[in-house]
DNA sequence: TTTAGCAAACTCCTATGGAGAGTGCTAATA
DNA sequence: TATTAGCACTCTCCATAGGAGTTTGCTAAA
């Protein structure tokens, strides 16, 4: 699978300046760049062996090359120069961070605006598995006669919050009482033990004490099937490259790349298929597995301790080298931040009980 | 600025069948609907009638017609037949609104999306100035050691929540006890005035019982200026008939759309400006006052006690009967589900003191 | 193994011509 | 005066053709 130098070097030129320009690369364009220490000639035999074995093609019999998936996938592998990122983009990262917020969501969409920002791709973040994580606390409180605003509090931060209709309205005595119940009584379950906790009163003793109300609320919040949902931003990044490249089937592909995130489910685990077992940065080019997304490249990192997954879609001729490292960094920051909220909530635990 | 009989019927044919099929409409398409009552002869030269007056133009020489802008307005005006909602788009709308949900602006970006869907353009909702609603209470909830979990509840719902980090950590009771002044001294006020309160403790005599900590929480939530951020949904919806119509300014025209949406607030100032005064349901069509949406349309109705606005944005050739039905018919809805959210508050407020 | 040179292939642009659609105009008609 | 039939004209759209310009593959020589 190894290949001779100076095809390597040609290869990476090629990918080079196909990214850049998103024109095909004829030799001559690729002798420029080499001082004429080869002929054309030269260059145009390690094309032709680089075509014979699968890494470029020609969009036509005597055109310049371009890349293949193999060809990208040889580059994103052996030959990517890694790019630092511009002082610029490491302040606007820095300061996107700088409110502190335990809000989970809020800063899952932050980094989603961020990677998409910085790449020019679509950035999108995959909230960890909620399910895995431990319920610090809830909180309830009244906010109107029957009905009752509640927030979920799991260690890595604000998870949910949402509003519990009552058939019975509950002074805040005993809505204080029943948050106290509660508390007690699942603090340090994950959220998947609480929600398959049955509520049948013969057979579990704790709640006895609750009235009918406490079982009510409890129910509804074990129902609070948190969903990981996608936090996307920057579709319009790439319709810019869109028209560029190929005008007649870009939009079709477009449109089918929009419907393929969509369905966020499919998507979000075809990324994590994707990932497998790796860890770090995984780059994945053009994937046939999602046929939405066969024609796209990703770049993906998880993050923190609870399979979250967080990266950049875009098109096979983006810029790996900078997504690479903006995905990387991006990644240790948001899991930086978790970890931080996480830690004074915990301590929060002490103090309280 | 009236037409003759037959002229109208022609225009409306025109436009009519320019917004089904977004193609030129020559005389003798006309003829068709018209069973041969007259001559394409006829048809023709009342369409140069209707072409000297400016209503309808030929993209070229020996062409079929397209409405101008002049048309498409005569059209909303005059010659506009209402279409009702079908069973299965208002069955859409009131099973959305079925939830019942004091958040504000969820309820805001389900209704954008509502919008945004069932007419197949880009449906958007620019909320109420907050700072004119009155505040029913707020809640103060310890979170971890040093945040604080606010939530600001107006008349109108839940309006805004997030969280205030304070130097010194306090205890439970002590947030309560903050809670509790704060609620019964800022209660019924405006958001605004709430916001123009100086704390000058020598000044203002209702808080000297407070702390310094919650002077430092007062002071945090008056800052939070709630912005009044549009919800915008479906901007992909109008991509479809984008290729079809014009491959070439077509993708220009939408980048301009784009930017202009994405600067929110001057967006939002246009579109209250072009409904004036006028209250119910307002069809702007094609207007010059914002260069990004100038090639697009409006159809916006007003809801709430609070300036909000809702509508939808689309092309010139969109489905007016239909965006204007399903607008008016969801201002309704939208606004009666902010008045529903406002009355048990204000209930709650009686019970409470 | 590399190179120079050249024919061949292909795109891209422009021009040309014919088919088809739709109009405007003119002269006749009710 | 309003309407109509008929026809020439205009323009798009499509297919075709030729010329300029790139870039390649191949061959034969270094």
């Amino acid at each position: 699978m190894d290949l001779p130098d100076r095809q390597k070097l040609v290869l990476k030129e090629v990918v080079d300046r196909y990214i850049r320009y998103h024109e095909p690369v004829s030799s001559r364009m690729i002798l420029e760049d080499y001082n004429a220490l080869v002929s054309s000639a030269t260059i145009r035999n390690d094309m032709n062996d680089l075509e014979a074995s699968n890494y470029i093609r020609k969009p036509y019999s005597s055109s310049g090359r371009v890349p293949t998936k193999k060809g990208y996938r040889f580059f994103v592998d052996w030959l990517l120069d890694l790019s630092e990122l511009t002082k610029k983009e490491r302040l606007e990262i820095v300061e996107a961070y700088e409110v502190r917020c335990l809000e989970v969501l809020e800063a899952m969409h932050k980094t989603a605006f961020l990677l998409g920002n910085i790449t020019g791709c679509v950035g999108f973040v995959i909230p960890p598995r909620w399910a895995e994580t431990r319920l610090d606390h809830i909180i309830l409180a009244r906010i109107a006669p029957r009905l009752i605003l509640f927030v979920i509090v799991s260690s890595i931060g604000v998870i949910k919050h949402g509003m519990i209709p009552v058939e019975k309205d509950l002074s805040r005595d005993q809505i204080e009482q029943i948050m106290a119940i509660i508390n007690s009584n699942l603090r340090g379950m994950t959220l998947e033990e609480i929600g398959k906790l049955t509520l049948d009163k013969e057979r579990d003793g704790w709640y006895e004490q609750l009235t009918r109300d406490a079982l009510f609320v409890l129910r509804h919040l074990i129902k609070q099937q948190v969903r990981r949902e996608l936090c996307l931003e920057g579709i319009l990044n790439i319709t810019d490259d869109l028209q560029e490249v190929a005008p007649d089937q870009a939009m079709e592909q477009f449109v089918q790349l929009i419907h393929a995130l969509h369905d966020e489910e499919a998507f979000a685990k075809t990324i994590i298929q994707r990932r497998a077992n790796e860890g770090g940065v995984v780059i994945s080019v053009g994937d046939c597995s999602l046929p939405g997304i066969a024609e796209y490249s990703t770049v993906t990192a998880g993050y923190g301790p609870h399979s979250g997954v967080l990266g950049v879609i875009g098109p096979l001729w983006m810029d790996y080298g900078k997504a690479l490292s903006v995905t990387s960094y991006i990644a240790n920051r948001l899991e930086a931040l978790l970890v931080a909220s996480c830690a004074p909530i915990q301590g929060g635990n002490k103090d309280d009980e």
